[in-house]
DNA sequence: AGTATCCTCATACTTTTGGGTGAATTGATA
DNA sequence: TATCAATTCACCCAAAAGTATGAGGATACT
């Protein structure tokens, strides 16, 4: 909402800016009007184009852990945190510690979460999770 | 390269179509010359932003390994195939079998690429892959 | 010719992970 | 109350991953 406010202020401004120099253009006989609208045309597609690779990337951010998906697949919310902590590339002791929970006990919710997840390994969860969408850690820069 | 052609084309059907339109602006005496940039803008604005976000699209899906961002960051090129392999959740030894070398040499080329990446440990090198934009295996669907 | 980088492989050892089984506790639910 | 799901933990064993070190061959660059 609040980056939103800038881009359209930016796209306005660059618009304004454009219309301004219209003026300009009557004492500039020589440009064409071909090529006078072919300079809008080049000018905003750039703009059009960063704009919506801009607006793409927004929707990419963020690294919301969506529990509400997360039960769907069938993981409890235990199961939900313990699958947060390893895409964020946590060992299992790590994990433990953060939980203040025994090592056993991660390894019995990795191990179920491998389960209900169909994979066989710690790095397919984490791509499962990515799939399923039930992360969303990438392009966090 | 396929296309990106296409994209190109499109790009240049349209652009031709709006020049070709002037021709018909000296019919329509009543518009403005803002109103006409206007218009231009306006268009290829649309144009941009829908070429911007297909783009990143593009950049985002499949499972292309940008071997390009991978030298950026140090990779030697068999370096990056295994890192490519390593985020599709395959193990040494299945990776050692899909290149038809040794799971010493992938082991070799992990530690190699955990020091490149400066992590610990194989999910924090998927993880890191994805922040760095080295894979795009996400959006698949 | 010498240097550097990459790719390859081995050996040995440690750590981490995964699989299987069993079990105690709690809270909600039929 | 009986049952069920979720959470917790333990023990054992096997597999996979990771660390350290050394080393040979290929290629490329100085």
């Amino acid at each position: 909402m609040n980056k939103s406010t800038w881009v359209y202020g930016g796209v306005m401004g660059v618009l304004l800016i454009v219309l301004q120099s219209l003026n300009y253009r009557t004492l500039i006989k020589d440009i064409s009007l071909e090529v006078y609208g072919g300079i809008i045309a080049i000018l905003f597609l750039a703009v059009g184009i960063w704009l919506g690779s801009v607006l793409i990337k927004r929707v990419n951010e963020g690294t919301l852990f969506s529990f509400v998906k997360s039960k769907e697949v069938g993981l409890s919310n235990r199961e939900a945190e313990v699958l947060q902590l390893m895409t964020e590339g946590l060992s299992n002791q790590e994990i433990a510690d953060r939980l203040f929970v025994s090592m056993n006990t991660i390894k019995t919710h990795t191990s179920n979460i491998y389960v209900k997840l169909h994979v066989k390994r710690r790095t397919q969860a984490v791509q499962k999770a990515s799939e399923l969408q039930l992360i969303h850690t990438l392009s966090k820069n």
